[in-house]
DNA sequence: CGCTAGATTAGACGGATGTCGAATCAAGAC
DNA sequence: GTCTTGATTCGACATCCGTCTAATCTAGCG
């Protein structure tokens, strides 16, 4: 599983990098970790555009690119919208960067 | 240091992003995994070419990208340029994206 | 030296990406 | 119903990205 074990196939990686793509920009790696660092692991959009310097379209826009990756899901209560981190999209990409320590046996 | 465990700062994104940004493409990936899955973490530039459907130039253009990420070095030896994985960025990422299990402590 | 093979650099091209303002949709208060 | 607030969608724009061919560089061989 992890990369150092053995090559990733054509598929897996087409599938994988479309995750890494969707944390490859500064404002979605911090708006994902202000969600899943959030007792509960959700956040409302609200909580989530004052962090930035950035009009409400464009948190909305990176939003649903993290939505699309898989790294977040999205629910409407009333008037506000929550987002929720997917934990087990990101355990497999951690368990993919991981590197076994030196000595470890097979 | 888990994105779970407290918001990502700013500058800290910045840099952390732009090696998922690296990892956000299918042949680098695919790279990555060729050189760090071989028998003592490296690979010649000779040997990677062959996995892919693309030119030479764009393979160079792949690894330098990830070279410039800090996520492998190159040396050459000879007439044959090597590639090596960079572990230590790699555990960082790892760790970075990893979530606790469900009713662990802090 | 010239020649060949491995690898990178340079330049160009089409397509994707991040950002915005304006318009739109959704839910509630009055 | 109208108005207000939260959130998304639309359309535009400049920039960046992946790929190629052609040219260049590096190292060895004769």
């Amino acid at each position: 599983m992890p990369l150092v074990r053995e090559p990733v196939g054509s598929a897996a990686a087409t599938e994988l990098s479309a995750a890494f793509k969707a944390l490859g920009d500064p404002v979605r790696l911090r708006l994902l970790s202000l969600i899943a660092s959030r007792d509960g692991g959700e956040a409302c959009v609200c909580e989530l555009t004052d962090s930035f310097d950035l009009s409400a379209p464009t948190i909305s826009h990176h939003l649903r690119v993290l939505r699309e990756a898989g790294l977040v899901g999205s629910e409407r209560r009333g008037t506000w919208v929550h987002y929720r981190a997917e934990p087990t999209l990101l355990r497999r990409l951690s368990e993919l960067l991981a590197v076994p320590a030196a000595g470890s046996v097979a």
